[in-house]
DNA sequence: TAAAAAAATGGAAACGTTTCCATTTGGAGT
DNA sequence: ACTCCAAATGGAAACGTTTCCATTTTTTTA
């Protein structure tokens, strides 16, 4: 590969000084018309295009930012992230992505790294907000960031699902629907604080509704064997009649396991997920689960950073009531309150179910299909 | 935030040339016992850290790869984008990510920004491998690249899933099954060169095994009034038994918009889909579909570049079989051979399906759950 | 037409590294 | 004690920019 142009090269071209062919190409500072001509045309000869190194070193800034996050597999984050790229994108930065499969050294080492290369801001998922030695390299350089899904210690803004909140909304609707026994399915419980926010929320809100204490079923694995840890789940806790599963894909396996063993959803047992992942809508049933909206809280953290470097006036977290909700579906439905203790014998079809309604549009009197 | 510490500062500190601090860092080049331990001091005592961005312009190497996909909000993507993550992270690279949301403009000037930004090498699937401006960019730098989901020109190595190939398996399963008039559902047939591979693949396999020739249903937007869509496209192809959808979600929505319609599947009609999502094996009817690995093309598309950077032998990509393979599901089924014209009547169940080996196996010789 | 003002231009330093090469230091051998 | 050699060290150039400032060229004005 041949040596690639630089500026001295199209100023010896151009017959000029490495100056000129700077202000000619930045419009910055004046320039005649023929030098103008004269620097293009070379620019043009040579394919010349600016080394953004050689410019970093000089202007200190490098228009990246870095972006760490667990994974991207898992759609909520591939959303947020996407959501992030976009902003950044538009504001003329590019971004260094690194995935940590929720190790904390792989987390270290790669913001350590980000700041060496000069990021000019990181947005990023921790594994513990509270412990994260990445983190507090970040803050020791008081380097513009963001947090993006973890809660972050009182007085720093992050942007975060409301993990706690919507776990409890999610105790309210059981309790709404006479679900007084429920479990919680846990996935990654020790990497992840969110799962543990989410335990939290569910049990607190529990205990304020007078509800039994959640039963917790923790698996490692992704799922593969969950029929044999559902069933024994169920066979030790036969009163339960609704389980909160920490995220979608946990709940829609759950939902497998469940027919494999015969147990019908939601008339034998009532699930809820977590994230609103899209297939969730196109599945039967339809997945009753907390709705969030991980591409506009990547977009916000990224404005939120953003706005740190140009120093203009950082966006509003939304409130909690606009970071989720509650989406009703058809692996959710209300126990009959006369049998709240041995349960799945009576069941009436919900009112506010969308699957349900669309099972009733079942119409019969279309065309000739 | 306070000046932070270059090379120098650290040579002033230890009492000693900037030549000296590199060496000792570096552990290049000799350092008396003492001087080694002074600058070490004046490392820890000023937090100081090699800046990337003097090394890489001094290096010309930036151990920067840049990766151009269309989405991430795609799993394929996704997992492809992980994949590759992880091979480059290991190498000691970090990857700078954009998506280009299909669009060429996008493309072209991210590629052109990675360029100037010294990326050491571009992964990349273009929306058009035939006609990419970027790709002539990249190429004319001869910089180390490999295209992933891309099929390449002749003579160019390229991570693909095999499209026309797997598309053309998709036609032959739909003729050993005796569903002789098909159609095919695309999304974003424009805008992606991978869709237009698959129906040619199927079209031409559908000719060789004497089916009539695939309907083609095209939809632009993400599957809102997907149900309006098949009502008239079935209407207008009463005869059809079997559809392909040029994507797994594509092929999920078909069956929700099928059930809304109270049409069966597979009783009434078959669905198979392209990719192999996770869901896929998670819902019910369990789905039928061209299962890929796009987490090993990621990988493998990486380790190519890696290997023309470091000048190592590349990987071998992996025969086509060994990169896409079918997946029986309980959304296909087996028409009756004596009833393929007018279809829909006669049914029986599948040999090889597993999910309804699932569906039999649903023993009621339980324990009392 | 000459002087002054304005515009255009180029040289050089600075950004943070690495590395070549020259110089200094230290120790061993005589 | 002197020489010699190896080891250790530091200065400076180079990488590709931008920008300050001094210099040159052009234009305007008297």
């Amino acid at each position: 590969m041949g040596h690639v142009a630089t500026i001295k090269d199209v100023a010896q071209r151009a017959g000029c000084g490495v100056a000129t062919v700077s202000r000619v190409l930045n419009n910055t500072g004046p320039a005649s018309a023929k030098m103008r001509e004269r620097v293009l045309a070379a620019v043009d000869e040579l394919d010349f295009q600016f080394s953004e190194v050689g410019r970093s070193l000089q202007s200190s800034t490098t228009r990246t930012i870095g972006c760490v996050v667990p994974s991207i597999e898992n759609p909520v984050y591939a959303d947020a992230v996407q959501g992030a790229q976009e902003v950044f994108l538009n504001a003329g930065y590019q971004m260094l992505l690194v995935c940590t499969n929720y190790n904390p050294e792989i987390e270290t080492h790669a913001i350590r790294t980000l700041i060496a290369k000069q990021v000019d801001g990181i947005l990023l998922t921790v594994a513990d907000a509270q412990n994260s030695e990445g983190l507090d390299l970040i803050r020791g350089r008081q380097l513009p960031h963001s947090l993006l899904f973890n809660t972050a210690p009182v007085g720093q803004v992050s942007w975060s699902v409301g993990d706690h909140a919507a776990a409890a909304m999610v105790a309210d609707v059981f309790a709404e629907y006479n679900h007084n026994h429920t479990g919680f399915l846990a996935l990654n419980f020790l990497n992840s604080d969110r799962a543990r926010q989410r335990y939290e929320g569910f049990v607190e809100q529990c205990a304020q509704n007078k509800m039994a204490p959640p039963a917790l079923l923790e698996v490692d694995d992704d799922g593969l064997d969950l029929t044999a840890h559902l069933k024994c789940f169920l066979k030790d806790h036969p009163s339960l009649t609704g389980i909160f599963a920490s995220n979608d894909f946990l709940a829609l396996a759950s939902i497998r396991s469940a027919r494999e063993l015969s147990i019908e959803v939601p008339r034998d047992l009532s699930i809820v997920g977590f994230d609103g992942i899209k297939v969730g809508q196109l599945v039967e049933p339809s997945l009753a689960t907390i709705e969030t909206v991980p591409r506009a809280l990547g977009a916000g953290a990224s404005q939120t950073i953003l706005s740190m470097i140009n120093g203009s006036a950082p966006p509003e977290v939304p409130l909690e009531e606009k970071r989720f909700s509650f989406r009703a579906g058809g692996s959710l439905m209300p126990l009959a309150a006369e049998s709240e203790d041995d349960g799945k014998v009576t069941a009436f079809p919900p009112s506010n179910d969308p699957t349900h309604q669309k099972a009733k549009s079942n119409r019969r009197d279309q065309d000739e299909i």
